[in-house]
DNA sequence: TTCGACATCACCGTTTTCAGTTAGTCTAAA
DNA sequence: TTTAGACTAACTGAAAACGGTGATGTCGAA
């Protein structure tokens, strides 16, 4: 019988672990690869393939919206299932535009991981109970997450992230100015370049989303 | 034989759930309870016991220190495993300080967590690598983080756990002030003695607070 | 009953953020 | 070669944050 191949990217390791037990007692499923970061999984794809990758979004270095937008230009892509901490519409949106074919929250059953891989891997989609009503709230107007602009990730220039990093560290736009050799009016400009982007309203907007991106 | 009796607490069921997968396969070791949040462990160990718990820090409503401390006050407790996302150096400092027993990162890989449970229901501690070399670094002067007035946790009144959560919102002390029917003045007090009490510099360091802490 | 913690409010002055706009340079792609 | 994006910089003015201090009333614990 072909098993279902299977690759897993997710920064905390005992989560792999954790799921590869689940899985490995499946007999229709085979863990072929896991990473531990964006980059690693690039990478691995880069050489190998799988019928699906399950994704966790908030990663450091490259996260799992780059992740998929590095495949879109790939010929052959697996199907992903996103497993991420956080379920805004926003971000389900986000990952659905780029071609996600399952959304899991990390508060759900070990049982519903494997559901999801079946359910991917045979065509279908698969999202999990919590993730259905917020789609169903969202359609029908009940949700109140309804801002079309504000979005969960946004591609930031690599001066942008150095930035929003001090800014993590609690620096005020002066210091960052001489931290980084600028003019204050330039730190200014980037920050002012980042909330229009991220669509916050303030520096506490830029904070979220940097933990959020694992920028901070 | 007497197995080791476990209550695992993390509110990421799919985290419980694949450590227990792992944890099932161990012939010495039981799995007893497990809960989602502070309240429910707190609420489960007022009616059983077990050998060992694995503790997250990061949980809604009651955070893992709360729940250490709230054991404080009773005659037994169970040896204490922190299984956390962070690492930073206060954090460990304070764990210890209230009585944990072994600290792990979720970097870390899945064999470890059974070797911890092991070490502490023995009577010994455990330490991952990492954390080792932490308290190393740190006791050898080499760690950045000598910052003894920062706090990785602080005991907030309810009150000010409310401000904190709409400054997450990113909500202007104005705004928050009409929200709560209460004066400009008095909001700016709450933030000023939020921002001391956590010992940060400014709004980004109560953000940060906050989501470590999951107030947001 | 006294004390301390909490929540409330006020006044002050300084510093920083935020919003809007304009504009020069440089590089890499079309 | 034009064009677009990135980075840099400046100016202005309003709004908000930050720091310090002092004061009031309430409530529960010692």
């Amino acid at each position: 019988m072909k098993k279902i191949k299977v690759h897993i990217a997710d920064d905390h390791k005992i989560l792999i672990d954790g799921i590869s037990a689940v899985l490995k007692i499946q007999e229709d499923i085979e863990i072929v690869g896991c990473s531990l970061d964006g980059a690693q999984t690039i990478e691995w794809f880069e050489e190998n393939t799988a019928d699906v990758l399950v994704l966790d979004i908030s990663m450091p270095n490259v996260n799992g919206i780059e992740v998929m937008q590095s495949f879109q230009k790939k010929r052959v892509i697996p199907n992903i299932i996103i497993l991420s901490s956080y379920d805004e519409m926003k971000l389900i949106r986000e990952v659905l535009k780029i071609g996600a074919k399952g959304f899991l929250t990390k508060k759900c059953a070990g049982e519903h991981i494997v559901e999801a891989i079946r359910s991917v891997n045979s065509g279908k989609q698969y999202f999990s109970e919590s993730i259905q009503k917020k789609m169903v709230d969202f359609l029908s107007g009940a949700g109140e997450e309804n801002n079309p602009e504000s979005t969960f990730f946004s591609p930031l220039t690599e001066r942008e992230k150095e930035v929003l990093k001090l800014i993590g560290n609690e620096l005020s736009t002066k210091e960052i100015a001489e931290k980084l050799f600028i003019s204050v009016n330039t730190v200014e400009t980037h920050r002012k370049k980042l909330m229009k982007k991220l669509g916050v309203k303030n520096v506490v907007g830029l904070v979220i989303y940097a933990m959020k991106n694992r920028i901070i």
